[in-house]
Formats: C-alpha cells, sequence, structure tokens
DNA sequence: ACATGTCAATACAGTTATGTATGGTTGTGG
DNA sequence: CCACAACCATACATAACTGTATTGACATGT
C-alpha cells in the first residue's frame, strides 16, 4: 500500500492547494479529505496548524529565493536582462504568489516571511538599474516602484492574463534607465 | 434606548471592521457580538450572508468613486495634478483598499466588484498623461503599471509607512510624461 | 517471528460559524 | 391606548473546524 505519506508529501500538496485555492483550503481537514487519509496522519506529522503553516512559508521561501537566483543566471545582453526579468515578472504564472500575499494580510507571520522576500527582490533590481546606468538618485524609487508594480498586477489579475504586451514591457524598462 | 440599529449602522460599522481587521471579521457572529447586540438583529437587515456582503461592496464602490472624484476636483495646475494624485494614493491610508483586495483574493463576488472600479481608475489615468502630453504609444501601459504599482505598495506595506519621499514620486511622475 | 517505530483511523470534547423559528420588546400612528 | 410594524433575544439544528487520546495496521531490522 503506497497511501502511506511523508511529511513532504503533506507539504507539497499543501503549496499546490495553495496556488489552486488559497490559504483557506489549508486546513488539516480539508487537506485529509483530499489526500484520501484521516486528520490522524496530520497531527502526526506536525505539532499543529501554526506549526504546519510556519514550514510551508519556510519551503516557499527558499522556492522562491532559487527562482530569484534562476532569473539571474537567465541572462542576455546585460542591457537587456532588466526587461527579461520584468517581462517574466510580469507574464508568468502567479497564483501562489497571489495566494500568499493575500494571505499575509490577514497573518502577521505570513506577512513577515513575505516582506523578508520583498526586501531581497528589490536590492537585486537596484543593483540591476544601477549597473544598467540610471541615475543614481533615482534608482531606489524607480527599483520600489517597478516591484510594487509586480506586485500589483499579480493582485490585480485573476491568473495569467496578459493585459499589457512584450514591447509595453520593453519600452517601460528603456524608460526605467533613462 | 437608542441601542436600536438600522441596517445602514450595520454597513457602516462593517466597513470599519473590514478596514481595520480584514474580511474574516465580517461573520454575522463577530460583528453582532461587537455591536452588542444578538445575530436575531442581523438576521433581521439582511437576508444572509451574502446579502449583506454584497451591499457592503456596492457601498465601498460608491465611497470609492466619490473618493476619485473629489481627488479629480482637488486639481493644482494640471502640469501637477498627476503628481498630487501619485503622492495622494501613495502616502495616503489605505488599510481599507488592502482588505478588500485581498478579501477579492478568496471571492469572485468581490473580485468581479474590485475589477469594476480598477478599470475607471486606470481609465482616469490615461486621460490625464494623455493631457499632459506624453507619448500616446505608452498612455495605456504606463497608466497599468502606475496603477499596478498604487496596488502593489497597499498590499505591501502593513499601513502607513512612507518608504518613499515627496520627491521621490515628484520625479517619477515626471518620467512617465516624457 | 516478533518487537519496535512509523503511519493512520476513530472517537471525543470544544469552538465558531450559518440560518430558521418563534416569541418578546419597543416605538409610533390612528 | 392600542394595534401594528420595527427591532431584537433565545433556542435549535447543522456544519466545519482544531486538538487530544486511544487503538489499529504495517514494515523492517534483528
Amino acid at each position: 500500500m503506497t497511501k502511506r505519506l511523508t511529511r513532504e508529501d503533506w507539504l507539497r500538496f499543501a503549496l499546490i492547494e495553495l496556488s489552486r485555492s488559497g490559504h483557506t483550503k489549508l486546513s488539516a481537514n480539508a487537506l485529509a479529505a483530499k489526500l484520501g487519509v484521516s486528520r490522524g496522519s496530520f497531527y502526526w506529522h506536525f505539532q499543529s496548524l501554526d506549526d504546519f503553516h510556519e514550514m510551508l512559508l519556510k519551503m516557499w521561501a527558499d522556492l522562491t529565493t532559487e527562482k530569484v537566483i534562476d532569473d539571474l543566471r537567465a541572462v542576455g545582453s546585460p542591457k537587456q536582462r532588466l526587461a527579461s526579468l520584468i517581462k517574466q515578472s510580469m507574464l508568468g504564472d502567479s497564483k501562489l504568489e497571489r495566494s500568499i500575499r493575500s494571505w499575509a494580510v490577514s497573518n502577521t507571520t505570513v506577512a513577515r516571511h513575505v516582506h523578508a522576500v520583498d526586501a531581497r527582490r528589490v536590492a537585486y533590481v537596484e543593483q540591476l538599474l544601477l549597473n544598467l546606468g540610471a541615475d543614481p538618485v533615482d534608482v531606489r524609487s524607480r527599483s520600489q516602484i517597478l516591484y510594487w508594480a509586480v506586485i500589483g498586477r499579480i493582485l490585480s489579475t485573476n491568473g495569467v492574463e496578459p493585459n499589457l504586451s512584450d514591447t509595453d514591457f520593453d519600452r517601460f524598462a528603456e524608460l526605467l534607465t533613462k
């Protein structure tokens, strides 16, 4: 019987559920039902719901870091590295981000994790704009505003609606380095 | 005994609670408790929770529209009307917006209302940028991105943290009209 | 083969929520 | 003053959840 679950099975499935249906579906009850198992399993693997959620957030933060690093290594010409990053952020799937950030509004623990991730990402964009010769006076504000735009788009759209085109973002990237 | 409540009393109080503590505190139970009254009152004024939430959303949409109109009338010089709008959006209190948008992620009805409000606001910014002589090719994308940034900032900060300065936003407004 | 650790089912107590039914209280017009 | 409408309390049925305690099943190394 291969039905027996590990702690990682629970966490991975929870992340999928979080992405698909939001944090309200992260109850021990609902997850156990969908996994075809009872809550006895859940409470064997995890001390409590809070404990479980904490692990899930660490998992997300790690994944997100890896993804940022990958984006960093997926360099084209340094000139248009920014354009690529913007398009990747603006056009990619964002349902997990969306769910996490919605969750963070009503949960201060989640908010802390999200905030830490944000800081690292904005710092990376700052460095990028500096290297591309943008006016140093404006680098901080432009990076922050650009990052806010990415977040705003994630929370304004329901899924992967394009809304703006590739060239729109290209032209905007150009504007930011003036 | 002035304790008796009208339908508007319920709705106004709910909007305050929503702003302060998020949509999870909008249960008939919790609201009745805080109002010092039983749910009997709630179910006299409202058919159901969904009915109640619908009215609350209409109320919010109306308020938001009025606010946009007020912003429109609080014109300085047409040149820097944009800068004023940006600063107002970026520096003002945003807890209600924050709560509503977080709510919208897990509730498609809320999402519909929010989407309608968004469309009207972006359209206004587009018109503003056009009047200020920005390149017509870029007006749509820039308006959308700017609006996303406003939303992103609302959902990235916990309350009224300034983060960027007045002059930061002034310089950014200038950039957008190039 | 069997003991031990790993994983899961079940049953129970407690909490918070919706919605309905029914009756009680208060204000107000006739 | 009293009838009727507006407002509210209480009690009940039902549901979804957390967390604990107890017992059962399986796998594996010794």
